[in-house]
Order: structure tokens, then sequence, then C-alpha cells
DNA sequence: TAACTTATAATGTTATAACATATATTAACA
DNA sequence: TGTTAATATATGTTATAACATTATAAGTTA
């Protein structure tokens, strides 16, 4: 692969800026791996976490406020997302009763079917690219935590 | 931390996702970071970035396809970027005189003495931030390659 | 050399990110 | 109760990212 090429092509300072680079080089490498996966059903990597986090809650709602505190990535325009799923009728959308501040978010039928399929490619994907034991990727995660 | 909460809390299928969620997370983080401590001194974070790779380079001047390929972001704007730096007066640009196709960029004296005065703002963060040992940093940067 | 192909940058366009502001609702309290 | 503060979401704005297209120069070959 290139990237890993170019990674060891490059002179570093010392192993911290090497780490950062690499998280920098990994972070893309997933993210566009992602992104090239959705593109076929439609769907951006946000609008695809965010069915997500909203499967998670089914059948209960979720607020606009809580979607963006879940999120993975730097908190941004959540309204709009859902706006963009509604479109879709990936999602429904009604304001709270109980607070009329309040918009819940309740992923639909549809929504869920989407998911259901793209966690099969998204399995496949995982087994072709898992190219490390389980044990080294939990030294992994402990040191990034 | 929040970050380390909030990864804690979440409930993972495996391994692998939380490796994932784990290289976004820090990803954001270090790139928040970095945004964070150019904003005082007006440039953003990618021409930050190309400023280092035209150090790099210095005295020669480098053209705009490789400073694209050495880009760590996924490739965008150079020439646009180029041209902010040309109008903070951190490059000079110049056609080639061999390839008239070619741009050839160079960091001016004013880049570099941004550079200079950045590079010991970067080191004192550095520094703070380190909680890992050496031995640790490279047992991550061997299981990312 | 003329026509065609390839290489390099610049430019145009559309969607999104980041940030600020506005609107609507509820809570707090004098 | 009336006024102010706080909260949740939506909207506006500007800059940037991603992608496609164009413009210019150089190489290739009939």
């Amino acid at each position: 692969m290139k990237i890993e090429e170019e990674i060891k092509q490059k002179q570093f300072k010392n192993e911290y800026h090497k780490a950062i680079v690499n998280i920098i080089f990994s972070y893309n490498w997933v993210i566009k791996n992602q992104v090239e996966l959705l593109k076929p059903y439609g769907i951006t990597l946000q609008q695809f976490n965010i069915l997500r986090i909203l499967r998670g809650q089914h059948p209960k709602p979720f607020t606009i406020k809580l979607i963006k505190e879940r999120m993975l990535d730097r908190m941004s325009d959540c309204s709009r997302i859902v706006e963009k799923l509604l479109t879709k009728k990936l999602v429904e959308r009604h304001i709270c009763v109980k607070d009329r501040r309040n918009v819940d978010v309740l992923i639909s039928k549809k929504g869920l079917a989407l998911l259901k399929k793209l966690d099969k490619i998204f399995e496949k994907l995982d087994k072709n690219l898992i190219s490390l034991s389980d044990k080294e990727l939990k030294t992994i995660n402990k040191l990034l935590d």
C-alpha cells in the first residue's frame, strides 16, 4: 500500500510525531473507506452515523441535542443532517409534547432496513481489513485511550 | 477528560470497532489542538502543513504537484492554499522556466520566521501532551503501520 | 509540422463545516 | 404575573472540501 511506503519515507523528529502522522493517516484511510462504501447508497458518513445512533435508541426517539452529544466528529449541523434524513424518509421527526423546545427524532422502518443492508456490507469489509489480532487491537485501544 | 469517559461509556461490537472509534477520536483531538494553536497566528492547519513541506525543501522550490503528494490530508485545493500563503507573503511563486507547466513555490523569509515561532509553541504543547513513554509510542506506531 | 495525447495548474460549482445569530419555549424569580 | 435568563433548535453567513472542468504547456507520432 502506498500509505505505508509514504510513512516510511518520511523523517520524523521523534516517535511522538510519527504517532500523530500515523493517526492522521489511519483516520483518512478509515474515513475514505467508509465514505466510498456509503456512496452507492446515497447517504453520507454523518447521516449514517446519526442513523446508527438512532437505531441504538429504537424504538425510543432521541432529541437533536442528544444526537449531537453522541456524534463522533466535531458537533456540526445536526438539524440539517436530520432534515436530509427526513427528506429520504429514513427518520421521523416530531416536536416533543412534554417540552416543545425538543425535537424527537426516530429512525423509520426504511432507515432500519437500510442499516441492516449496510451492516452486512461493513461486516464483509471489516473481515477483510482486520490484519491485526485481537490482542494487538486491545493494545492499540489501551494506548489510544 | 470527556473523550475518555465517552469512549468508555460506549458499547463496542468488538475490539476492531473500538479501534476505529479510538482513531477517530484521537484524530479529532489532535486536529482540534493544532487548529486552536494556529488560530492566533492567522493561518490554517493546511497552510501550516504546506509551509512545513516547503521548509523541508528550502532553499529549493517545490512544485504544486509535489506539495500535493506530500500532504497528509486528502489532496485538496493546493493551488488555492498557496494563493492564500502568497497573499500573506509567506511564500514566493514562480512559473518554472524549464517546464512552464510547473509552478515553483518557495517559502519566504517571513514564512520561515513564522514557522520558527510556531515550532517553539508546538514543542511546548508536545511536552505537555506526551503522557506515553517512548516505548509505548513505538508500539502504537508499529501497530498502526 | 500538425494533430493528438498527456501533464500541470487554475478555476467553477456544489455541498458541507464552522461559527454566529435568531426564534421559540421553558424556567426562574422579583 | 411580568420580566429576565436559560435551553433547544433552526437559520444565515463565510470559508473550505470535494469533485469536475478548463486552460496552458509539453511530449508523441504520423
